[in-house]
Parts: C-alpha cells; sequence; structure tokens
DNA sequence: ATCGTATTTCGTAAAAATACGATAATGATC
DNA sequence: GATCATTATCGTATTTTTACGAAATACGAT
C-alpha cells in the first residue's frame, strides 16, 4: 500500500483514547485477556470489542482464543512499521 | 492534557491520507502557500481547507497570513512531540 | 445435554468526518 | 471604489465513528 494510506491507517487506529489506552495497556504486561481490559476502561463491553477489532484490522494487535476466552497481545512488528513511518517524516 | 488523548488527537489529525499528504509536503517544501497544496491534491479547493483546519487545530502545522495569501508551514515541535509519544510505546 | 463465562456480532441512535459547491471575507491592484 | 486572486466559512448530503444493550456464539465444566 501507498505510505500515505498506510501511515493515515495506522494513525487513524490510534486515533482515539480508548485505543490508545488499550495498546499501551498490552504493550505493559504483554498479554492479557479480552475482560480485562473491559474493567480498565469505562465503556461497555460491546464497545470495547469493536476497538479491539480496529486495531486488529489496522494489525496493530492479535487475538488468540484460549479456551473460552481470547487473548490479546500487541504486534510489535507492526508497531514498529508505525514507528518508522512517524519518525521518518 | 492526558498523554493518551494527546497522542489520540495527534493521530486522528493524521488519520487521513490526505492529512498525510500534506504534512509530507510542508516538511518537503518547508513552507507554501495554500493554493499550491490545493494543486498537488485531487480535492476541491474546500476541502483542503477543511484538512489545513484539523491540522491546524491538532497543532501540527501553522499558518500565516501573506498579503492576500496565507503560507502554511510544519510545526516541527509538534511533530517532534508525536514522534516522541509514538516512539515510547 | 445444560449451564455459566467470555467474547463477538447485530441493531440502532447520535455524533463526527468527509466532500462538494456556493458564498463570504481579505488584501492587492487598477 | 471596483475588481481580481486567494482562502475561509456555510450549507448540505453521504458516510463513518462511537456507543450502547440485546442476542448470538464458543467453550469448559457440570
Amino acid at each position: 500500500m501507498n505510505p500515505d494510506r498506510t501511515l493515515a491507517a495506522l494513525c487513524k487506529a490510534l486515533g482515539n483514547p480508548a485505543r490508545v489506552a488499550i495498546l499501551r495497556h498490552l504493550l505493559q504486561v504483554d498479554r492479557c485477556i479480552c475482560g480485562e481490559i473491559v474493567n480498565i476502561l469505562p465503556l461497555a463491553q460491546s464497545t470495547v470489542s469493536q476497538h479491539l477489532k480496529q486495531l486488529k484490522e489496522a494489525g496493530l494487535i492479535r487475538g488468540e482464543i484460549e479456551g473460552p476466552r481470547i487473548c490479546y497481545c500487541a504486534d510489535k512488528e507492526r508497531l514498529a512499521e508505525l514507528k518508522h513511518l512517524i519518525s521518518e517524516l
């Protein structure tokens, strides 16, 4: 993809404080289940699920099914790509 | 402001390919008048003006009145703040 | 097979973003 | 003062985002 579009898509995914908080938390704890994120944020569980979906679509996080729950983790390679695109601005 | 909010606001401002292109261009040419940006992008003049407004509100660019036209330039300090906030993720 | 927990998806409403053309505002020039 | 060039703002339509509760799905345990 065109670098402007890639950067815009990544930035758009982080263009909401809740999603920034989610990513930051996942980077701190390395990995955690969805429910933990729901507890941290003052948002309904379905809303958090949507934010997770957007982050996942942007490639910034991944979710692995782990029994009855889903374990999320940050995709550090994708984050590195964002860092690179921003830093070369 | 809360760092999550600051980062989200900055990212939101870059969450559109046209705005990324505008910022990138301003960084390349250092400074240029609004009309030049309008010529580069495949968008109506009023639309470009709105994008410029958003970038200005986010603090990423500044506009100085220069006779009948307006000269825009990137705010490198603000950009540095974005780079810092992203890099420390 | 049923139940309980965890998560997503659906339906929906309200707000914001995007884009355009038309109009207004500003400043230089005649 | 009229006019031209440049840019912002207004009005509007369409799309997207954000948020919620309710319903569906998936899985483990009983």
